[in-house]
DNA sequence: AGCTACTCCTGGTAGC
DNA sequence: TGCTACCAGGAGTAGC
């Protein structure tokens, strides 16, 4: 599922085509996609705009317009589940997973694919609206040890669904909270009142590293999903310790990876590695 | 405040 | 082979 890293990823290999590109005709083949606008509303909103900057926050694509030099809104999409974006020539056929396209002044097109249907490819007179609901970037200045040491103790939340929380943090999803939480050696159901500022420290460090080399292997790829929009996989589900390997070894201790339910998410961890949960007594 | 359940969706797969 | 039933899951929302 795309988060923060295959988001970034796709920010950067989107960022070089869209930039400076007038947009041109939309085409929307699934309503649904522009959460609730109208399709009349959004291709009178993205028409003759210009696209000024291309950004994300948290597991956001931001695609800032203007017209004549001033800002005009942005288009803002979230790949949720299986969201694709390409930038295509026009001739190019996407098939039946196509849900919106917007043509560019170059010949070519904006391409958002959606198996699922959950993701939302819109147009949002002001983004920052949608986007100040948001908690922190974990890379980002505000994702301080004290920041972080604040509000867990402040909070009697568990870990999981808190970290999985986009208000409290933003970008993470479940295969890297799960991977993170290894990495802390965190169980997922420790309340975060109940994590020490060492542990606390520990898994500030565990999101930035596994975040940050997720990002350098361009994410990861599995189940025919996520893809960059150059078509090639990531590469960092080979990195996996946890997420999706129940049954077999944990890399760290040779404990069976066992597989549990959070809040209706699979979580994956290692009984041995992370067993701050339950208290022993 | 914090939790659970439900909704939106489809492709893949387990079971028969 | 072909059918049905069920599952995963990000985020929003309702209800306790």
């Amino acid at each position: 599922m795309p988060e923060l890293p295959e988001v970034e990823t796709v920010c950067r290999l989107i960022r070089p085509k869209l930039v400076g590109r007038t947009l041109g005709v939309s085409r929307v083949h699934w309503q649904r996609s522009l959460g609730g606008l109208s399709v009349r509303r959004f291709s009178k909103h993205v028409r003759d705009a210009r696209v000024r900057r291309v950004r994300r926050r948290g597991k956001y694509i931001v695609a800032e317009l203007e017209r004549e030099g001033s800002f005009a809104g942005a288009i803002l999409v979230h790949l949720r589940m299986s969201g694709r974006l390409h930038v295509d020539p026009a001739a190019c056929d996407r098939g039946p997973h196509l849900r919106v396209s917007v043509d560019l002044d170059d010949g070519k097109r904006l391409n958002f694919l959606d198996v699922r249907k959950f993701g939302r490819f819109t147009f949002c007179d002001d983004p920052l609206e949608v986007l100040r609901a948001l908690g922190p970037e974990p890379l980002g200045s505000e994702f301080t040890p004290l920041w972080l040491r604040d509000q867990l103790r402040s909070r009697k939340r568990i870990l999981k669904p808190l970290l999985l929380d986009q208000s409290f943090l933003a970008g993470l999803g479940n295969i890297y909270v799960d991977e993170a939480l290894h990495a802390a050696r965190l169980h997922p159901l420790q309340r975060s009142n109940e994590v020490s500022a060492r542990k606390s420290n520990a898994l500030r460090e565990a999101i930035r590293g596994t975040l940050l080399e997720a990002i350098e292997r361009e994410g990861s790829s599995f189940d025919t999903f996520y893809r960059t929009p150059e078509g090639q996989p990531g590469s960092y589900q080979h990195q996996f310790q946890v997420y999706g390997r129940n049954g077999r070894p944990c890399r760290t201790c040779g404990r069976k990876i066992s597989r549990i339910v959070v809040g209706q998410r699979g979580t994956h961890l290692c009984s041995r590695c992370q067993r701050s949960y339950p208290p022993r007594s």
